[in-house]
DNA sequence: CCGTGCAAAAAACTT
DNA sequence: TTTTGCACGG
């Protein structure tokens, strides 16, 4: 097919492909809708990304807008890419030139642009969290804060919230209680904070929202560029954002005043005006798409006004509902519905299908966490024999901390998988340091980074030769990184003085070339003059050679995003790197399990969903108790989950739960009681616990009461949804002190691991599993150190095991 | 300045 | 259970 194109002068209109095909009523309303506000309120699974690809699809095909007049958010970049390649899918190559990315991947690229005019330059470094963090730690101990209770965390969340809320130092001290001690030192170490961000020319996070919309406010002939520019906004997950980001919103879609905009287009070269009668230019076109029963995050600041004040905010908006569901089965839909009704104060709303009711929902409680992720394990196994890709399925959970045993039973199963989040590849020591080399060449005004790779690798710089080195620079006024070439004005010794100017010649030479080398030709440079990945080779320290082999892995990387942008520059590579989300590196074509938070789950679908951990503590977590809206909000999260998934749901939890090294009884979450019984069919139900080994049926749903509950010291959290905790709590008492020295539960499972050498089976071998117990070896894939084999347990029925690892052995 | 060893603290979710 | 902070001796 042609591709439309889209121009005046064309003689050939090529038939598009109708735009609204497929599309219900209310769909193809949002999709035709034009005017000054449009709010689409989305269920889940609804179809809205079809809808918002189709609408700006709309936009560009019937000339209302250009590719550049176009600018939409979305939560994630993978969302982004697949927004812009979806787009171009219906209307051909015509999309280049729209912005299609985060709030944070927008301002970034605008406050490159103008970060001249007001103090910074435009290489500024992006300090993430951990930045942040290890600035306020100096801080605080300069300060002696610590003495007034501050904790690096508490002013880290303390002065992200106020950046969310946008109030800046003087905004935060015109309203403080000076009499109070604590605010006063906390004002300092704010306006150190800030002082010091300005100084190493850098933005932390919340800045560049924050940092944005103070640009726009206070140079309307800056904003007033981006007003006319963009004529159609379109914001995703509205639910989700904060005051700093609907303020940017509202930026944007002011209108631009006669003045201003005279001043404007009589600037260079514009074709063609934007201006009306009047002599102003119209505010743009909103459209925002949102679900406020999936808001999830408040704790980031997401204030869910946004979204229900909308028609307030923006008069004349139109109100679209989408509540037909394309995703899942009626009895997940059900679920979802019966639990997201317990939330007062909110829009009725109820999703339905015309796809029928489905396969049930399954419950399973295990007795620890290691049986739980067993019985996932199992349920993946039996899906995949069905036909069910790896990629189709995911386990969504609620604490990082919970994949560890998921991770044990999946590689001890020999189960392909993929950790979404968590411990990042850009988050490990020496990728920082390497980072940090990248930053420091690239802004030479950052002290932070220039610190971290001082002594990095050792060059015999401690913290005696780093507080010289920052006197220097106090005194004279300069960067740090001028008082590197001038260290021989020090009167260091000879040794380190050769060592620092080295460092110093190093860094001046990327930085020379900074504009236009290629990423992986100026790591390159620094690796092999800095001897980077020779001294982790060198180190006694058996972790050096993984740590240098994911440096090489960071060079490759640097290599990829060459060939992907030919033109990238250092400056784009660090920006890339400093906004990856956690969704962005899932890639669906990798043919794994996804294992992932149920934050990050957000806006994806898996035909199999696996929830686990559905207990009281957990979900709702415990930190959620004390804050106001909390047990809500985890209604939410818990919500989301669910209607993540198309044909099949798994709710699972376990009896015991291990942290902090040791275990605890973990009860059954309280909304797992507010999906109604017919919906789930329980394997193994948190009823059945008893320490005979567990055959006393007991419904999960019993209201409080009808099984005559008698108060124990373990309620369930007090909030009055307890399940019947009386003979079970008494049970699961006994499970906790039983689990420490394994006990006689069949089916138990632990975290063992062993190492089996290379052990050989064959098709018919007996053997004992620590767990399982004996069982026939039914076939072996013969992989050398990845052999599987399946074994046919006498009771615990059939598994697949990674043959190296498994606590196994022949008899 | 560097490496070792022990004590102490910490674990929600994320751009 | 794992990571981080501090004191010590070389």
């Amino acid at each position: 097919m042609v591709p439309p194109t889209i121009g005046r002068d064309m003689t050939f209109i090529p038939t598009a492909p109708d735009l609204l095909d497929g599309l219900n009523p209310q769909q193809r309303q949002a999709v035709d809708y034009r005017g000054p506000s449009l709010l689409i309120l989305a269920g889940a699974g609804s179809g809205k990304t079809s809808v918002l690809t189709r609408r700006i699809a709309s936009l560009l095909q019937n000339q209302d807008a250009w590719p550049s007049q176009i600018l939409a958010i979305t939560f994630t970049n993978k969302a982004a890419a697949e927004m812009r390649d979806r787009v171009e899918g219906l209307i051909g190559q015509a999309a280049e030139g729209m912005w299609i990315s985060t709030f944070h991947s927008a301002c970034v690229r605008i406050l490159r642009r103008e970060a001249e005019n007001f103090g910074f330059t435009k290489n500024f470094t992006i300090y993430d969290s951990a930045d942040s963090r290890a600035l306020i730690k100096r801080i605080i101990k300069e300060l002696d804060a610590d003495a007034f209770g501050f904790t690096v965390s508490s002013v880290a969340s303390k002065i992200s919230r106020l950046k969310n809320e946008l109030n800046d130092v003087e905004s935060y001290a015109r309203n403080a209680n000076f009499n109070d001690p604590a605010e006063r030192v906390f004002a300092e170490i704010f306006r150190t904070y800030t002082r010091e961000l300005q100084r190493a020319n850098a933005f932390d996070f919340d800045d560049l929202i924050g940092q944005t919309v103070y640009l726009f406010r206070a140079f309307p002939q800056v904003a007033a560029v981006y007003q006319r520019r963009f004529r159609h906004i379109l914001v995703d997950e509205y639910q989700d954002t904060n005051h700093a980001q609907y303020s940017l919103i509202r930026e944007l879609t002011r209108p631009v005043e006669a003045h201003v905009a005279a001043e404007l287009e009589a600037g260079e070269g514009y074709r063609s005006s934007q201006r009306d009668a009047t002599g102003g230019i119209p505010g743009a076109s909103l459209t925002v798409v949102g679900d406020s029963d999936q808001s999830i995050y408040a704790f980031r600041g997401a204030d869910i006004r946004n979204i229900v004040e909308f028609e307030r905010d923006f008069p004349n908006s139109t109100v679209i509902l989408l509540e037909q569901n394309y995703r899942s089965t009626q009895n997940i839909l059900s679920a979802a519905n019966a639990v997201i009704a317990n939330n007062f104060d909110r829009k009725e709303k109820n999703l339905f299908t015309t796809v029928g009711d489905g396969e049930k929902i399954v419950g399973f409680t295990g007795y620890s966490q290691h049986d739980e992720a067993q019985f996932i394990a199992d349920e993946i196994g039996v899906l995949h024999e069905g036909g069910m890709d790896y990629k189709d399925m995911a386990v969504f959970y609620r604490t990082n901390a919970q994949t560890r045993a998921l991770e044990e039973i999946f590689i001890r199963s020999a189960i392909p998988y993929r950790v979404l989040g968590g411990t990042k590849f850009y988050e490990r020591a020496e990728i920082k340091d390497v980072m940090a080399y990248l930053t420091a060449v690239a802004n030479p005004a950052d002290p932070l980074a220039l610190r971290r790779i001082m002594n990095v690798p050792k060059r015999g710089i401690g913290p005696a030769t780093e507080a010289a080195l920052q006197n220097h620079a106090d005194k004279n006024e300069q960067m740090l990184r001028d008082s590197l070439r001038q260290v021989d004005e020090l009167g260091l010794g000879p040794k380190v003085t050769a060592a620092i100017q080295g460092l110093a010649a190093t860094l001046d030479q990327a930085t020379l070339v900074v504009e236009t080398a290629k990423v992986a030709d100026i790591l390159e440079g620094l690796l092999k003059q800095t001897g980077f990945v020779d001294a982790l080779r060198a180190s006694r320290d058996p972790q050096d050679e993984a740590r240098a082999e994911n440096v090489e892995e960071l060079l490759a990387q640097t290599k990829e995003f060459g060939t992907r942008n030919p033109e990238g520059t250092l400056l784009d590579f660090l920006t890339e790197v400093s906004l990856v989300a956690a969704a962005d590196d899932l890639d669906d074509s990798s043919g794994t399990v996804s294992l992932m938070t149920l934050h990050t789950a957000k806006g994806l679908e898996y035909d199999a969903v696996f929830l686990a951990g559905v207990e009281e503590g957990l979900l709702p977590h415990q930190m959620s108790a004390g804050e106001p809206g909390g047990p809500a909000e985890e209604r939410r999260l818990f919500y989301v989950g669910i209607t993540r998934a198309r044909q099949r749901l798994y709710l699972s939890l376990a009896m015991t739960r291990a942290q902090f090294g040791d275990v605890n009884v973990a009860m059954p979450s309280r909304y797992l009681q507010e999906i109604p019984t017919e919906l789930i069919d329980w394997r193994q139900s948190p009823g059945m616990a008893n320490s005979r080994g567990g055959t006393q049926p007991r419904a999960i749903n019993a209201r409080r009461g009808e099984l005559g509950s008698s108060g124990s010291g373990l309620s369930s959290g007090g909030s009055g949804y307890g399940f019947s905790t009386g003979p079970s709590a008494t049970a699961l008492a006994r499970a906790a002190k039983n689990a420490e020295n394994k006990t006689q539960w069949a089916n138990r499972v632990t975290s063992t691991v062993r190492d089996n050498g290379d052990l050989k089976l064959a098709v018919g071998d007996r053997i004992r599993h620590d767990d399982f117990g004996e069982g026939r070896v039914s076939s072996v894939t013969d992989n050398g150190a990845k052999s599987i084999a399946e074994v046919q347990f006498d009771t615990a029925g059939r598994k697949r095991l990674l043959v190296k690892i498994s606590p196994i052995e022949k008899l």
